[in-house]
DNA sequence: CCATCAATAT
DNA sequence: AATATTGATG
């Protein structure tokens, strides 16, 4: 049984009086949020406080339905820790980013839904679903005391509802149906991923999940045409045998992207299951048409959306770049055996074309930028061309496997392409120890050395007792959650100016000093900008570093 | 077809 | 404003 526009009318009165914990910071757009929730008739009592929402919701005196967290670069911890409180109370995350991790961490966490601000109409009209969903998923263990008068009103509309349509049935499969034909309404109501929260967190674990978006949606649909499927899977299953309980391990994450008339998008995370993708894949290969889909089409519509997916290059995808492109040699990385040499599913060549074209736009522009600063004072060219073939850091003539840049231009590339070298002379994988593989971000730091996009450059040595714990909590705290709005709260620690100071003018009078394992020498640039600050008097006797001809 | 660069889009 | 995609060109 499908429902009917009318069971939707029916429905859309259900939110009358249903309590909404609004948790979104006291600001312009909270107040708005509130405004709309009030105005679809949702009870909303807003805390800007997490500690506050906290105590709230571990007493719950008022008995929330549902809760809408905002987790944004500042208060993303406090929802996280929100959510592992939050138990049977369904809890909608917010965000102004899109950060697929943060989505991650938030639907494993038991989010019943992450939306895309800002929040529209739409979105919000029927987060009472949820709680409906929630209501009956949970089961009515004493836990869910909130919960439950809402599956008791439930029951009493669905029996309602089946007695005037002669329909006598269990409720609880009419719900199952209600609760799912949002998914195939028009107006796309969320669909409840709670379920699926062990995959969710499976997926976190590997801490890779990017690739899986990635590989998604390409494999079979056709790197041909160089054109990646946007695909949304509208389609449940509703044949009453197939169980609706999901245990595979293939489920892959796609992000849901609709346009509508009005122009808003909704945006939530779904996961797609390996029996949907085998419709998909048949009903490509059949069904070309994506605008069929009729109105009354309720039972199982899948559109193939032709529009590309972006590729977000996120740390782990660029550093496999990086290594490609190391690994052919600057002469060589074009993008067809970068892509080769990435084995990246659903990367296609225009993608790493495009980003090569970044990667080199770095290359001739930022460094040469502030080289040219930098050696303004140099009236010597062949110090000049000594400084631009040689980093000034310690290459000392006793580790043998220490080879040197080759081409000027490249030297800072040169560097990282150096980098199998260089990690055996400094004895670390090639990361930083105190930042995680996943999170650290590779866009220039201001402030920083602009060597370090896509590559990531310790900060100079530091003193004893110089701290970067700030940092480790942020970054290991969220599981790497976060890379995108670490970025800002995360670097605001550099080391001090002086501290740098003191380092880069220690490693200038003794270069020959190796460093402690595990640490990268300082940036070439924070070198030379160091000593262009000194004046070119304390650079090191050439012996240090002639020129390798 | 491919790589590259410029223009355009988000 | 940064960064990804699309388009044009050789």
């Amino acid at each position: 049984m499908v429902c009917t526009a009318n069971d939707l009318q029916q429905w859309k009165d259900f939110p009358k009086g249903l309590k909404v914990l609004l948790l979104e910071g006291d600001n312009a757009s909270a107040a708005e949020t509130r405004a709309k929730l009030e105005a679809m008739d949702y009870n909303v009592s807003t805390f800007c406080d997490e500690n506050e929402a906290l105590s709230v919701i571990s007493s719950r005196p008022e008995g929330f339905h549902i809760a809408i967290v905002e987790v944004s670069s500042s208060s993303c911890e406090g929802g996280f820790k929100f959510l592992e409180n939050a138990k049977d109370l369904p809890t909608i995350m917010t965000s102004n980013n899109h950060c697929l991790n943060t989505m991650m961490k938030c639907i494993a966490l038991g989010a019943v839904e992450f939306l895309s601000k800002p929040l529209s109409e739409d979105k919000l009209r029927n987060i009472w679903q949820h709680v409906v969903h929630k209501a009956f998923n949970a089961g009515v263990s004493a836990q869910s005391e909130s919960l439950k008068p809402v599956k008791e009103s439930v029951v009493s509309i669905l029996q309602l509802q089946t007695n005037n349509e002669q329909h006598e049935s269990r409720a609880s499969i009419e719900l199952e149906k209600v609760s799912r034909f949002g998914d195939n309404d028009r107006e796309h109501y969320p669909a409840p991923s709670t379920p699926q929260l062990k995959q969710a967190e499976r997926l976190l674990d590997d801490g890779d999940c990017q690739e899986q978006t990635n590989c998604s949606t390409e494999k079979e649909s056709g790197e041909h045409d160089g054109e990646s499927k946007f695909i949304e899977t509208t389609c449940e299953n509703l044949n009453a045998e197939s169980t609706p309980r999901q245990t595979k391990s293939e489920i892959t994450l796609v992000h849901k992207e609709e346009d509508f008339t009005d122009a808003s998008k909704y945006e939530s995370v779904v996961f797609r299951h390996p029996q949907n993708l085998k419709v998909l894949k048949n009903s490509d290969s059949n069904t070309t048409s994506a605008n069929k889909v009729g109105v009354r089409n309720h039972k199982c519509e899948i559109k193939a959306n032709r529009k590309k997916m972006k590729v977000d290059w996120t740390p782990e995808l660029h550093k496999k770049f990086v290594k490609a492109v190391e690994q052919l040699g600057i002469d060589h990385a074009i993008p067809s055996r970068i892509l080769d040499l990435m084995k990246v599913e659903g990367l296609t060549r225009h993608n790493v074309a495009s980003h090569l074209q970044k990667y080199r736009m770095h290359k001739r522009h930022i460094l040469p930028k502030q080289e040219d600063r930098k050696w303004l004072n140099q009236r010597d060219p062949m110090q000049r061309s000594y400084c631009l073939q040689r980093p000034i850091m310690p290459s000392p003539p006793y580790y043998p496997n220490h080879t040197l840049p080759i081409a000027p231009l490249y030297s800072m590339w040169g560097q990282s392409r150096n980098q199998t070298a260089s990690m055996q002379v400094w004895g670390h994988s090639g990361y930083p120890l105190w930042q995680p593989t996943e999170s650290w971000h590779w866009k220039s730091f201001p402030g920083m050395h602009s060597d370090t996009w896509g590559c990531p450059v310790l900060p100079p040595p530091q003193p004893p007792n110089f701290s970067f714990s700030h940092n480790i909590h942020v970054l290991s705290n969220a599981n790497a959650a976060d890379y995108m709005f670490g970025m800002p709260s995360s670097f605001d620690h550099y080391p001090a100016e002086e501290v740098v100071d003191k380092v880069v003018k220690e490693v200038i009078s003794k270069p020959w000093l190796p460093l402690p394992i595990g640490l990268k020498p300082p940036s070439t640039d924070s070198v030379l900008a160091e000593i262009s600050r000194q004046g070119s008097s304390t650079i090191p006797p050439s012996s240090n570093g002639s020129i390798p001809s």
